[in-house]
DNA sequence: CGCATTTCCTGGTAGC
DNA sequence: TGCTACCAGGAAATGC
């Protein structure tokens, strides 16, 4: 499931393929909704780059080339969404397994939601669970996405700092877990990297945000920017749909510590790691190395 | 307002 | 073999 660092992946990969493209048509394979609204913007417009603000990909739109951003294409992968650029048809036929399993030219994926025609190819949004969205606003207007308006700094950025983040933690009560996963005190962090950053930082998944303590805080802090960085360096973390825009699997599975080893050894302490349910999500720790809150 | 719970979706898998 | 039941989970909607 795609979290900061297969979405910057994404990024770094599309966007030399997009920015100056012209987008001649928007197309929906999917019921129409919310999570496709604004298409019927999209045509027309010139794609000015590709940018990311946690785990939403975020496409400048304008009229003419370099012109004034009056639209942005929002993107949101969900858990299954993929983002792969296409032949503009028609076009020949690729035998399957062929492409790194991309979907082959001529053809149409069993569960593409939308296609970008653009000036030079196209971009084919696929997404199986349709927890993804695809949505064009008016720059500036998240209305339709309220999470990005509300979003925390950016874990790589500047504004990240030890001292805000202590802030951020000191002000809410709720699960440190379920605190990053609601994206207020940093952007970008998921399941699987929310498990990976609290083993890290030695901190129970269950603490209270404002109980995390100081000295805790800043391990948190820094493990956030260091397991994120070293996911970016491999490509992301590839568990069953996350693909690059190559169709490559990011390789920073083999770095996981916790997350999908519960019944195996701590690689710190050798304890068996455990698992349980935090925030409706599965959740894995070490018993030994993360302590259960004190009351 | 703050926080917890439910909902949306489909593929994969366990169990019978 | 084919069926049902259930699980995975990011973010929005709903509930208290």
């Amino acid at each position: 499931m795609p979290e900061l660092p297969e979405v910057e992946t994404i990024r770094r990969q599309l966007a030399p393929r997009l920015t100056g493209a012209r987008i001649e048509r928007a197309a929906l394979f999917a019921p129409p909704g919310p999570k496709y609204a604004g298409l019927e913007l999209a045509a027309g417009r010139h794609i000015g780059g590709v940018e990311r603000r946690g785990k939403f990909l975020k496409l400048p739109l304008s009229a003419r080339p370099n012109g004034a951003v009056k639209h942005e294409l929002i993107v949101h992968l969900g858990m299954t969404g993929v983002l792969l650029p296409a032949e503009p048809e028609p076009s020949g036929v690729t035998p399957h397994g062929e492409n790194g399993g991309r979907p082959l030219s001529g053809e149409r994926h069993k569960h593409l939601r939308v296609r970008l025609e653009l000036s030079d190819g196209a971009l084919d949004f696929i997404d199986p669970r349709r927890f993804g969205r695809f949505l064009v606003v008016e720059a500036g207007d998240y209305r339709a996405v309220p999470l990005l308006a509300r979003l925390g700094p950016e874990p790589l950025g500047a504004q990240f700092t030890p001292e805000g983040f202590a802030a951020a933690l000191a002000a809410s009560r709720m699960a440190i877990k379920a605190y990053l996963l609601g994206q207020r005190p940093v952007a970008g962090v998921g399941n699987i990297y929310a498990d990976e950053v609290l083993w890290r930082a030695g901190v129970h998944p269950l603490t209270p945000a404002s109980r995390v303590a100081p000295d805790a805080a800043r391990l948190l802090h820094q493990a956030i920017r260091d397991v994120l960085t070293a996911s970016i360096a491999a490509q992301g973390t590839t568990l069953n749909d996350y693909r690059t825009v190559y169709g490559e699997s990011g390789d920073y599975m083999e770095s996981l510590d916790v997350y999908g080893r519960a019944g195996s050894a701590c690689r710190r302490c050798g304890s068996t790691l455990e698992r349980l349910v935090v925030a409706q999500r599965g959740t894995t720790i070490c018993p030994n190395c993360q302590a259960p809150p004190r009351r």
